[in-house]
Parts: C-alpha cells; sequence; structure tokens
DNA sequence: AAAGCACTTCCAGATTATGGAAGTATGCTT
DNA sequence: AAGCATACTTCCATAATCTGGAAGTGCTTT
C-alpha cells in the first residue's frame, strides 16, 4: 500500500540537475504530438484515415483529436470531409517565437548584406539540441526572403552551420548526437565519431565550418558561429551555394568575410571579449541568475 | 437509462453545416491551449506563476502542462528556474503552414514589387472566419522582409485588408462579426453594422478596400481582393502608410496599380473569368469534390 | 440496389488528469 | 546568520476524462 515511503529521499540522492526526469504525464497530449507531426512539407494534406494509420491511433481517436485541433485553429479542414491541413494558429504561434527572438532581429540586416554580396544562399541556424533548426534564410538575387525552409532542421554533424555549432557545444551534447550514430548522407559525410572530434577540434582552431558535399552532393557550405554577450555559442551563420561556384579555393576568403559578419552580429548581441571559456563538461551553467540580470540591463540601455 | 432514444435521428434534423457541433470534448487539451495563449508579442517570456494566473489553472496543473511541452519543444525554458517562452517546434510546424501555402509562394514576387514601387508596407491577408491573418509583410526601402507582424491577427471590419476580405464573405459571416460588435479603434472607425455594410457593397463595385485611418491613427491602407481558380476571394493584398505619405488623392492610382497585380496574381492562382458569383447566401458551397479534383489538374501542370 | 468505403458518433469501462497539500530551493529581511 | 517569504516541484487519492470497439451515416462504385 505503500510502494515508496521515501520517494522524496530518492529524488535528493542528487542528479545535479539531468533534465525533468519521468517524463512529465500527460499521455494524451503525445497523442496528439503524434497527430501534428503526421504532418510534413512533402505531405501537407492528410484524410483522418492517413493520419490515424500513421500516428497508430484507432480512428475515433484520431477524429477525436483532429475535431479538438480544428476547433483551436490548428488544423484546418476545408470542406466537411475533405483532408486535414495546419492551421493559421500554429502560425500565428510560430512567428510569435521568430518577432520575439533578439537574434533573429538583429542578424536579418547582416544576413541581407551577406546574401547580396556573396550571391549565395545565406542560412541563420540555431542549435536545439541534437538538430540545427533553420531560422531565417535568403537567397541573394531576387532578395526575396522566401520562407520556404525557415523552421527546417537538418542534422548538425554533416552541415556547417551544425558544426559551427557543435563545435562549441558541451562534450554530452557530442557523445549523444554519436551515440544516435552519424548517419552518412553523401560519400563525404563524416560517420566515424573519431574524425568528426577531430573535424570539430580543427573547426574550434579556424573559427569556422566548411560542409564539403556532406549533406548534399554537390552543395558546399562555410559558416562561423555567432556569440551572445556571455560568449556562448548561440547560431551560426553559413553561405552554401553548389561547388562549382564555390571552389575550394574560394572558400578561406568567404570564411574570412562570414568572420568578420559573424563578429560585427556577435558585438550586437553584446559579446565584448575573447572567445571565453570552452564549454563545460558539466551540462549545467553556473550563475544563471546574474546573467538574466546582465541581459535585462543590456536590453534597457 | 436511454435518455435519447434518438439522438442519432435528432441530428438529421438537418442544421445544413454548422460545424462540428458540441464542442468536439478534449477537455484537456483547452486547458493547453490557454496555456500557449498567455504568450504573446508583448510578453514573450513568463513564469509559471504568471501563466498559472493567466491561464486561471492551479499551479500544479500549469506546471504539469508546462512540462509536457517543454518535452514536446513546444516551449522552451533556459535554465531549470527560468522564465518560459514559446519553442522552435512551434516555428517548424508555423512555417509548414506558410511553406505548404501556394498563395504565399505565388504572391511574393508581386509584394516585392509592389513594395519596391510604393516605397510603403505591403500586407498579404486571409480571413479565417472573424478576423484577417497576416500571412506575409514586406517593407519597401530596405527589402528585409521582416517577420514581425506576419501571422498577426487584426479586426476584419476597420482594416483595408480585412474589408477586401468581408465584402466578399456570405452575408452569415457578415451577420456573426456585427454581432460580435464593431469596436471603434479610432474615431473613424465603422462601429455601425448599417454603414459597415454600405461600405461593403462600395467595395464590391470599386474593386478594391480603403482604410481611412480607420484602425490606427494617422495610418492609410488600400486594399484589393485575391481570387481563386473557382472566382473565389481568398486573400487581399494592401499598401499601407502615414497618412502624410498616403493622401486621398493619391488613393485612386494605388488602388488601380493594386488591382492590376492582384488580377496577375489571380491569374497565376488560376482565375480566368469574371468576378464570378456573389457568394451564395448559406454557407455551403455546392459540388466541393469537383473542385479538388480541378485543382489537382492544375497543380499536375 | 447492394456492397464498399470513409467518416462520425456512442457509451461503459479504465486509464488518466486533477489539485490541495506537503516538500524543496532560492532569495530577501532583520 | 537565521528566519521568513516566494516560487517552484512533487505526491497521491479521487474524480473525471479519455478510450476504442461497434454501430450508424452518407456517399460512391459495382
Amino acid at each position: 500500500m505503500n510502494p515508496r515511503p521515501a520517494r522524496s529521499r530518492l529524488s535528493s540522492v542528487k542528479q545535479p540537475l539531468q533534465g525533468k526526469n519521468q517524463a512529465a504525464s500527460f499521455k494524451s497530449f503525445r497523442k496528439v504530438i503524434r497527430v501534428l507531426e503526421c504532418f510534413s512539407l512533402q505531405e501537407p494534406r492528410l484524410s483522418l484515415s492517413e493520419i490515424a494509420r500513421r500516428a497508430e491511433l484507432p480512428l475515433s481517436t484520431a477524429h477525436r483529436i483532429l475535431a479538438t485541433l480544428r476547433e483551436a485553429r490548428i488544423v484546418e479542414q476545408e470542406g466537411d470531409r475533405e483532408l486535414y491541413r495546419l492551421g493559421l494558429k500554429l502560425l500565428e504561434l510560430g512567428s510569435m517565437v521568430l518577432a520575439n527572438m533578439e537574434l533573429h532581429r538583429e542578424a536579418l540586416p547582416f544576413i541581407e548584406e551577406l546574401a547580396r554580396e556573396s550571391g549565395e544562399t545565406v542560412h541563420l541556424g540555431v542549435f536545439d539540441g541534437s538538430e540545427v533548426v533553420s531560422i531565417e534564410k535568403m537567397d541573394s538575387p531576387q532578395c526575396l526572403a522566401s520562407q520556404i525552409t525557415v523552421g527546417k532542421s537538418a542534422p548538425a554533424y554533416c552541415t556547417a552551420v551544425g558544426k559551427a555549432l557543435l563545435a562549441f557545444q558541451p562534450e554530452t551534447v557530442l557523445d549523444r548526437i554519436c551515440k544516435l550514430g552519424l548517419t552518412g548522407y553523401t560519400p563525404r559525410t563524416i560517420t566515424h565519431a573519431a574524425r568528426l572530434r577531430k573535424e570539430l577540434e580543427r573547426i574550434r582552431i579556424a573559427g569556422y565550418a566548411v560542409d564539403d558535399e556532406e549533406h548534399h552532393p554537390g552543395v558546399r557550405c562555410v559558416a562561423a558561429p555567432v556569440r551572445d554577450y556571455s560568449g556562448k555559442v548561440i547560431a551560426s551563420l553559413s553561405i552554401s551555394g553548389p561547388a562549382l561556384r564555390i571552389s575550394t579555393e574560394a572558400i578561406p576568403s568567404l570564411a574570412q568575410r562570414l568572420r568578420e559578419i559573424t563578429g560585427k552580429l556577435s558585438a550586437r548581441l553584446g559579446y565584448k571579449g575573447e572567445p571565453s571559456a570552452l564549454p563545460a563538461k558539466s551540462p549545467h551553467t553556473p550563475a544563471a541568475p546574474r546573467r538574466t540580470a546582465r541581459l535585462r540591463t543590456l536590453e534597457a540601455s
């Protein structure tokens, strides 16, 4: 009747942080997520039965979830018996994420500058724990900030944006990614943990990362890290284009230009000093509250 | 023991459509929505207690919901005891909405053209049933498609984008909006249903809508409707700027230019004929499946 | 006209969510 | 430095919600 008399004591055995343990219940919500994850760029419109099949839910359950989501405008349905698609409510929520991102606001002019002068595509990416998420993309010629790939994520270990971020993550993060396995997307993808570590070391020294057809055949990218007021690498900026246009010889000068720009951007985000400490081995960042206070001061000025 | 022996019969008393009646259960999910709706452009970062207070949920419930949302990356939390903010997952989902919108893709070049030649801000809006949602915004000078207001919604009855859409909605929609009440944002806002109806009639005849400081003081906008292959008005395009720059005399020529552009855009969306039938009084659109088939054909070509 | 298909609704049962209260961590005040 | 205040986190018995098989509805095909 009392299986765990000292549960509370047990948790104070202190695993320093280790994430909000024990998978925060709310099981019904997980089904909702499964439903939302059925939708993709390739298949934006799905029928009820498709969704039920993909999410591995009984038809009636899927139907109930979709009805609720539709009520909240999170999914939409043309007619009464048509296909479902993601709704405008998500656009509203999603663009709030961007609008409130200081990084995004500050980076836009720099992205534009790079896109114009390089004539290639420029990406701004952040690291979400295991993948890179592109939060802005701009193509040069038309200056049409086509939103097509914003929000899309890609593996960190085989893209320039990703490697520039990964090189400055704590060791634990790298371990986790290696453990998940390094899939080979092209013949040049780095698929050995040891080689990846060496590559990241090289990136830390050089201050920029190169993706030499490691993710998409025929596409080369160069990227450099962006730092915030505390010196932490929070994003990276890349130039990418066809290997035919971005020759191996051109890379050093592109990298140089990228480093100039990311330097300016980092400065605008409050970065003053030197590269600062390399990432701590332990995942918890000490003295976090102090930082918040500092950020507020910066914002107020 | 059998309180409703003929419930199924009851629903066939046929209210033509009237929406998937009886609020699709899943009550726990509604709490999730309440939590998400606490976040706004003005207050993007909230503490647990703030959220609990705003969503009117007990602390422990709010905490559980946030833990689940964080697990799904729908909200994020800097440190372990810091403020919550909306997460990258929402960006991913939100940008999928845009990427899959044929309208958005086709409209971008026209928006850019308008922004450049007018030197003012251009908006593309759609109607979500009661409000207009801006799905693209572009400012002219910097050509920085700043995402700040994309996804944001505004009232339909006092903006140019909104009125251009409202003028072509079924009567029932207009009734609903009038019943909700026409709030006055500025001294010029149209707050009487009768006057609004007259204005919409004028818009249908002229083919464009004007917002003469009706939503924001000192801001004038002109908008024209965009039609799809079936002739249905699905969006509207507007130019807006300070009343000082957009004089009353300039409006006819701006409107003319807008109508040219929306004409071209509508054509790209498959619109061939004349303004087509005015919206039917009844909300159900006949022969919907036929349309889907036609759309598929268009996409294949 | 009958069968097939896809979606919708129902309902008793069982899992899940609930929230008050107790526990813990952090910061502030005396 | 101790004590108090604040804010977050966890627990658990109970109540309520969610579940999913099955039956119902409506449209299309044979």
